[in-house]
This record gives structure tokens, sequence and C-alpha cells, in this order.
DNA sequence: ATGGTTGCTTAGCAA
């Protein structure tokens, strides 16, 4: 089983580079974060032209996630559905092939500081109280996205520029430790030599032409899921060319 | 210290 999760920044802006890409890459399952789109905006018919199932999660102008998949996807749930603030889509689970997979949009966290700061750090604890309540850790899981967090130094091409920002500072870095001690393993970290593989670059001053890029797109899955991946990749192609999103695909694959 | 770019929505926010 081919698993992909893809920032996509805007489903609307990217339809035909995702379609494209999906001819090509023939993920079996793909998980999108930052769709922008209300659900009944979502481009599920084209979708299912190429052979692919929908569920989503969407809201507009901001956030929206989605899984798509080969097979059937079971039993969606939507939201933490914990009692806090549920009003901004970032979390979308759902059963396929055997998996329990979730798409994970982490809030971005805005400035060192604000609000939008705070509001992070409680949401990566409120996913891990999510886990606890949810899930085992001995079943089946993947959860992927965008996790707006680097989690090693050998994440980021240029550790001493961004650790003074919420992509990297250590505040951020340990609140996401406490879903990965729940029992998720990094199944990337696993499988690629660390360094100079990033999956983000931002659009401004040219970072991606200068390599300034930050592995924020993580695919974490618990033991049983670890057990059987085979390797994983970035497709940095996908970030080359008109209009990109500012964030690649990052890929696994499952053995049966 | 600021601004650099893109998307959504229409001047300004979010990323």
């Amino acid at each position: 089983m081919k698993l992909a999760c893809w920032n996509i920044n805007s489903i609307r802006a990217r339809k035909e580079r995702l379609l494209a890409w999906l001819d090509q890459a023939r993920p079996d399952v793909l998980c999108l974060q930052e769709t922008k789109v209300v659900d009944a905006e979502f481009p599920a018919a084209e979708l299912a032209e190429r052979g692919y199932q929908s569920v989503v999660h969407g809201q507009k102008t901001y956030n929206g996630v989605a899984i798509v998949s080969r097979q059937p996807l079971n039993d969606p749930r939507r939201g933490f559905d914990d009692g806090g603030d549920d009003s901004q889509c970032r979390l979308l689970v759902a059963e396929t092939f055997g998996v329990r997979v979730a798409s994970v949009y982490v809030p971005n966290g805005g400035e060192l500081g604000s609000d939008k700061h705070q509001y992070k750090l409680a949401w990566l604890a409120r996913l891990r109280a999510w886990l606890e309540r949810t899930a085992r850790p001995d079943q089946p899981l993947i959860l992927c996205g965008d996790f707006n967090v680097a989690p090693r130094e050998s994440d980021v091409a240029y550790p001493e520029q961004w650790r003074e920002t919420v992509l990297f500072h250590p505040s951020v870095r340990e609140a996401l430790q406490p879903a990965l001690a729940w029992g998720l393993r990094d199944l990337f970290a696993e499988k690629v030599p660390a360094g100079g593989v990033y999956s983000w670059w931002d659009y401004r001053q040219l970072a991606f032409p200068r390599g300034d890029g930050l592995r924020i797109d993580l695919v974490l899955g618990t033991a049983p899921v670890a057990a059987r991946c085979e390797k994983a990749w970035v497709d940095r192609e996908a970030r080359k060319g008109k209009q990109p999103s500012d964030h690649a695909p990052v890929l696994v694959e499952l053995r049966d």
C-alpha cells in the first residue's frame, strides 16, 4: 500500500496539478491538507473518475483536510470531538486498506509568543488526548500531514535561523513529543538517512532554489504499521514548475 | 527590524 500526504495549499488553485500528479504517482491513499474549500466544492467527482473515493472535512478559505483512497473509507470521524474548539477543520480519520488513517493539519502558530502559538501548543496536547481516547498503539494507525513542526535539527536546512520561529522553536518540538511517546513512530525518519531532505519551502526569498527547507510534513505510524514500512520519500519534483504548492508530497510504501 | 510570496477575497489576513 502506497500512501502519500500533501499540503496542497488550495485544491482549487492546484486541482489540475493534483490530478496530473495522481495519474503519475498513483498512490493508493492520499491525505490532503489546506484544501480551503467547503465539502460541496471538493472535486470528488473528478477523483472518482480516476478511481478514488473521498472523505472530506472542509471549510471556506482556511484549513480543510481530506482523505482519498482506491478502497472504501470506513467510519470517518471529524475533529477532536473533545468539547474544545472544533471550528477549524484540521483532523479527519477513516479506515482504509485495513489501516486507520488520519489526515492532520496542525496549526501554524503565527509568531512566537502569540495567541496562535499557544493555540498550537494546546492543539498538540489535544492530539495526544485524542489518541489516548480513540486509538491503541498496538493497532494499525497512520497519522500524517502538515505538522508545522520540524522534529529534529537535521530536518531544518538552517537550524540557527529557524529556531526562533514557530516551526522549529523548542516549545513546539517538545509539544509534539507526547503524541510520539503515546506510540507513534516517524516512518520517514526510520527509512531515510538524516539530513538534507525537506517537505516545505517558503514561497518567499527563493527558499526552494536556495535549498532552505524544513521537514514539517510527517508520516507517523503505530508499531504494526512501522513493521510493514518498506520505504519513504519526498517527491521534490512536485514542488517545481509553474504554481506549485509550497509543500511537496511525502510518501511511504507498506508491505501488504 | 522589515519584507520577501501566494491564496482568498477584495485590503488585509494567514501562511
